[in-house]
DNA sequence: GCCAACGTTGGC
DNA sequence: GCCAACGTTGGC
């Protein structure tokens, strides 16, 4: 059973975390998500699918790379790791409570499509674009075949 | 089950 | 550094 290539966005500091960081390494367990909504969201990926790489927190917020999904969802090796800062004592092996995939590196935009631009296009993103809809926090965002063309068009 | 308090996210 | 918005926790 499989189904048609979906997109995604996810966020990442690049304080923590950069597109030059997972140029480098090449792939990465994207760790240390603890928000259901974007876990859920992560349960729903398949290898293949397409991944827009967002820098939040820093000078300028926007999109600046592209990433695929390189791995089904399985559980998050820190939520099991006393000294990680993603330990969650209510998780078990048995019972995990945090999924994520692994993420590979595709290519590094020519420059940022800033968040300021994507608000610009508010009206051909449509109303359920998350990542401009005010106070959204969420990490892990499901973009549309339509978005995806849209906003990498910007660049 | 309600809701106040708290912690976190993330743009500015 | 500020603060609005949101999610989670825990007392009741």
């Amino acid at each position: 059973m499989s189904s048609r290539r979906r997109y995604w966005l996810m966020k990442s500091e690049p304080d923590a975390f950069s597109i030059d960081d997972l140029a480098r390494v090449g792939t990465e367990p994207w760790t240390g998500v603890r928000n259901y909504q974007a876990r859920n969201h992560m349960r729903a990926m398949q290898v293949g699918d397409g991944v827009l790489f967002y820098h939040s927190s820093c000078d300028v917020p926007g999109i600046v790379g592209v990433a695929t999904v390189a791995s089904a969802p399985y559980p998050d090796p820190t939520q099991f790791d006393r000294k990680s800062d993603y330990y969650d004592p209510k998780a078990t092996q048995e019972q995990p409570r945090w999924d994520l995939v692994d993420v590979s590196f595709e290519r590094k935009l020519k420059r940022t499509i800033a968040l300021n631009e994507i608000r610009d296009q508010a009206d051909a993103l449509g109303e359920g674009f998350s990542l401009i809809q005010r106070g959204s926090r969420l990490s892990v965002i499901p973009v549309t075949a339509a978005q995806w063309k849209l906003l990498l068009s910007l660049e």
